[in-house]
DNA sequence: AACTTTAGCAACCGCCGATGT
DNA sequence: AACATCGGCGGTTGCTAAAGT
């Protein structure tokens, strides 16, 4: 049957974000939350498809986002949930406070990976890559597909040599610090470990489903109406910096403390590729 | 200094599951 | 039950800056 697009292209603004499309979409989303997607960039006057606008506030603009380099604790963290859950990104960053799965996805593929390939472990199955060479499977991308397409039974019981089929059931559960050694003894089986993982509160917290950490306000009205319960459900935080009127708010925001060169960085790169918008 | 290559990241695309009609 | 719509997810692309030659 087919599936309509989310948005019609034509007339539809793609491309690098301009400060003025974040403002919008950003005191649109403060201020009526975010009940439908694709009416949000008609209603904030945006020429952009919802889906774009979606992608922007989770991935940019959410104000609980942490900005900068994932923490060593982070990756650690990371590395072991993907190692339990392969490529599902959404529910490894929902472990991840403040991180988004753009960006988990993101520092995988450019920071991680290659460090774990430099370690001689195999990113994709997180054992020994001579061990691997060893095995028939390939690791192409269409294997990393299918895996993280698949469900975990299926994907350990058709995907994976049953050595892999093994340290994923026990020792992808291991805890960050033993995951360390995991790399250093790449080269032997590091799988000491056993079901009593599961028993570590840690682990056990890292295989729960999604934590219900939503609470944040901005998910939780969706009308004009809720603007005043929104602002009272903290009374002593400080004033959004996204209050309407304070003009300073897309700068402060923008920083994340990032330090002030990212945002001379920002600032230019605004200018510079895209000046027609300013 | 100029050019090329590599790295990092924001954004897009297409698919899927859930939900509504 | 069939179809339409939406939100969300994961893979991929494209652009920019940095590093290398």
């Amino acid at each position: 049957m087919g599936r309509q697009p989310c948005c019609d292209k034509l007339g539809v603004k793609r491309g690098p974000w301009t400060a003025e499309e974040d403002k919008k979409l950003m005191s649109f989303i403060m201020t009526n939350g975010h009940c439908c997607w694709r009416a949000v960039p008609k209603l904030a006057g945006l020429l952009r498809c919802g889906k774009s606008c979606r992608l922007r506030w989770t991935n940019y603009l959410r104000p609980d986002l942490k900005r900068g380099l994932l923490t060593d604790a982070e990756e650690q963290l990371v590395i072991d949930l993907h190692a339990k859950l392969g490529n599902r990104w959404s529910k490894i960053a929902a472990k991840l406070p403040g991180r988004t799965d753009n960006e988990i996805k993101n520092h995988w593929n450019t920071h991680i990976k290659k460090k774990l390939i430099k370690m001689g472990i195999d990113p994709v199955t997180h054992e020994p890559l001579d061990r691997k060479q060893a095995s028939p499977t390939t690791t192409s991308q269409s294997t990393v597909t299918a895996e993280s397409k698949s469900g975990e039974a299926t994907r350990q019981q058709s995907a994976q040599p049953d050595d892999v089929v093994r340290d994923m059931s026990a020792g992808g559960a291991s805890p960050p610090e033993s995951s360390t050694n995991t790399a250093s003894t790449a080269g032997g089986s590091s799988s000491s470990s056993s079901s009593s993982h599961y028993q570590d509160p840690l682990v056990k917290w890292l295989l729960e489903e999604d934590l219900p950490t939503g609470d944040e306000p901005w998910l939780n009205f969706t009308a004009v109406n809720d603007v005043d319960e929104f602002s009272s459900i903290s009374p002593a935080a400080p004033a959004l910096p996204w209050d309407v009127g304070m003009t300073d708010w897309l700068l402060d925001y923008q920083d994340f403390g990032m330090g002030e060169s990212s945002l001379l960085v920002d600032a230019s790169m605004v200018n510079s590729s895209n000046g027609s918008n300013f």
